[in-house]
DNA sequence: AAAGTACAAGCTGTACACAGCTTGGCAAAT
DNA sequence: ATTTGCCAAGCTGTGTACAGCTTGTACTTT
């Protein structure tokens, strides 16, 4: 049971989102593997530590398209794959609804969800005036491992550029989010900058195979070498105000899919 | 962490408060009784708004001090008071400790959370930013009975003036954030706001009596009218700025609290 | 007398059995 | 052939027993 999905419901709903998602699933198939055989030394580990594990993992799956939208979880499914009872995976699944990665139907199954274009758009504005308070409130100075970080994300940016690899590109960009989080003093903005990046990111993804390859590389490495510009100057304002331009162009890219009724 | 706030410390932990609690229980035994003697009609209720009323009510009262800062929280407590196991009352606290409202100790219980300074001003920043979007992302059109029922937060403001009633004023301006959410068209938005709104509104109310209370109710009074008057001529962007302002005023009225170092 | 220690009470975390709900498929009636 | 109804399989929701953790307290030791 481990080596796909339970199930893809696939059922009624939008379709053009489903479809794509289709072709990105038999590319995504080496999924991990840390099953029972995984606790070698007496105890597994911190209890808290083993929630936040679980968590960030099918947080990570969902977001990488390793289940995408449509996906049916099961409890306990997961639960054995994970080795544990239904009831931490439950836990972790009610975390995931609140954060508005997956929809749990009573007598269904937990379904990783798809998100409507108004919402989509709606979000992604708000994203954009969210990413222009970053240099606002609270800001943090920018050291000089921050840049050493961006420079390795610029590197592996140029590393797309050889061949289509969509799960590579949203590695690089959940990893460019944890470099923005970092540098955005005001938890609370960092805690819901977070929380809609996890949300939507996805869904941008899933139009990367229908888009042209080079347009997005180029756009990614423009992205991350103006931030790394206005970094340098310890100008996190323009780092925000980079970040929203992108997901300006983010928006206009995918905007022809969106013009529906 | 608790000491920053003057009012009610409650010094170490508390005993004072479980007490507390049991007293108000046995008042609000009124309100839920959905015990299984209320199940005549075969089903009790839908499983679903279940859940939603023990949230709903949980939150209420945090949010209204029935619960302050420090409370601790048992689940078979609130278990046995709403009739149900401990499992459903588990998946309450989880949600209330998504968004912020308690924090879920193993071995000690579930507590009511308190705020450190900085995080406070973080917050309020942040929401005073949100203010000012409601009125740009997906606006909507203000209704005559969006009118109407801000008639009536005015009246019930100006009732306040009589006599303090800090739980009162609490009711009024969660009502008064119920109308703003309506008025939010974009829905991450509105999300965000309630969020915020929830997990700081009630240390404000915390520092309500030591306040003057005829500048509080002024304030919040001619918070509401100037917001119908910008609400009469459709103008959300001028509530929004009305309300950031409000925040503001709400920031400076308890700086001299927060100076503490 | 003071400090350290062992213990017990109470809490949440976990596992599991069972009940209720949803849904797809099969069969019967139209 | 189409529609309608029933039914069984599978899912989540709930209740409950038990294990693990934390902490206050009383006791032992120095």
């Amino acid at each position: 049971m481990r080596g796909g999905f339970p199930s893809r419901a696939m059922a009624s709903q939008n379709k053009g989102f489903k479809f794509m998602n289709q072709a990105l699933v038999s590319q995504t198939s080496t999924a991990p593997a840390m099953g029972s055989s995984e606790r070698p030394g007496g105890r597994e580990q911190a209890s808290g530590r083993r929630f936040e594990r679980i968590h960030g993992e099918l947080r990570r799956r969902i977001c990488l398209l390793d289940y995408p939208p449509g996906t049916v979880l099961s409890e306990v499914t997961l639960a054995d794959e994970f080795g544990v009872s239904r009831t931490p995976i439950r836990r972790v699944l009610h975390k995931l609804e609140f954060e508005g990665l997956v929809q749990i139907k009573n007598g269904v199954g937990t379904i990783v969800t798809d998100i409507d274009l108004k919402t989509f758009k709606e979000t992604y504005d708000l994203r954009m005036r969210l990413a222009e308070l970053m240099g606002e409130l609270s800001p943090v100075t920018v050291t000089r491992e921050h840049l050493t970080r961006m420079d390795r994300l610029i590197a592996r940016a140029e590393k797309l550029r050889r061949k289509q690899n969509v799960k590579a590109y949203g590695e690089l960009a959940n990893d460019l989010q944890l470099m923005l989080s970092s540098l955005t003093g005001s938890a609370p903005l960092r805690e819901t900058i977070e929380l809609f990046y996890f949300r939507v990111a996805r869904i941008w993804f899933t139009f990367l195979p229908q888009l042209d390859w080079d347009d997005i590389v180029s756009a990614q490495l423009a992205e991350l070498t103006e931030m790394r510009e206005a970094m340098a100057r310890n100008d996190l304002r323009g780092v925000g105000q980079v970040r929203s331009l992108h997901l300006h162009g983010i928006l206009a890219r995918i905007s022809r899919f969106l013009v529906g009724p």
